[in-house]
DNA sequence: CTAGTTTGGTACGATGTCGCACTACTTATA
DNA sequence: TATAAGTAGTGCGACATCGTACCAAACTAG
């Protein structure tokens, strides 16, 4: 019984122990291949508008990255600043904003996005994708779950 | 092919994104378990040290997180005021130090890890535990990969 | 042995992240 | 409609992260 716990419990530390480690050193490689000055979290906003559309407000995009707000306004203002995005009023809320790309940002995005591609070609390569396909659904459980506990975290 | 290689690219971007999040949430999580000021980064080290051994090196361990080791020498140092932490010279070179578990560090440990096992235990009933078993080696085979890129990146 | 190179660790500065507090607006309630 | 409660966004301050530069010790080559 409490072996279990404890194996349980080893083997849940082990996944997010992981996954912190994974992130890091994705994150490592990417903003190498990124220009000076520019992050993932900056790629990934942009990122996140061109493939679900613009026009959102920055509280749904901090959602969508489950970041603060505060960290998210952060990093609209950089983007704002460099001309990728451009902040326009909400006609359906006048204390919201509505995030747009501008082509700019779009061109940038590309640009990116090739500089990405030989590393992720080179994983596809040397990776199992369809492990990898097999293991988003599990992924995104596990993301759900936290999402829901977060919100009962309150308790 | 063409197809091929950006649904690949896509699949990829969506790992990373996944556990970009899943990072982000439980990083969340943990750290509002952990008493104010004490980041998962710095129990993740106790952790680390307890259950593979102490007296290992600040390299050693910035190695196994994959962190920059001005990085770590923060961490430890926060640790070191804290008393969980001891740093003893090197006596197999001087330049170096080795970190060591103090008895305060093992119990902050303990009970940290009490304090997070309602969330664990939780997640233990939610979540299938054989689906993550199963993962477990496909991370670590991307994370190895990574590591690998990561060294290779000089080229 | 000595000079040049590499390596472990730290100091410092820049910047991203995030909690708190606040304003402006919206929604719910009576 | 008026008042209270809730929500979107930002300013600010605290601090973790991390790159650069540096020092001291260790290694390597001649």
């Amino acid at each position: 019984m409490s072996d279990n716990k404890t194996s349980d419990l080893r083997m849940l530390f082990a996944l997010f122990n992981e996954i912190g480690i994974i992130e890091q050193l994705s994150r490592t490689l990417f903003e190498g291949r990124l220009p000076k000055g520019v992050l993932v979290s900056h790629f990934s906003v942009l990122n996140h508008l061109s493939r679900l559309g613009d026009g959102r407000t920055p509280l749904d995009i901090a959602r969508a990255f489950q970041v603060p707000k505060t960290t998210l306004s952060h990093t609209l203002s950089l983007l704002e600043k460099r001309g990728w995005i451009e902040m326009r009023p909400n006609p359906a809320d006048k204390r919201s904003k509505l995030v747009y790309l501008t082509d700019a940002g779009r061109t940038f995005r590309e640009t990116a996005i090739d500089s990405l591609a030989p590393d992720m070609a080179a994983m596809a390569d040397h990776l199992n994708l369809g492990d990898i396909e097999a293991m988003l659904p599990k992924l995104a459980e596990i993301r759900s779950y936290l999402d829901r506990a977060r919100d009962a975290a309150g308790t």
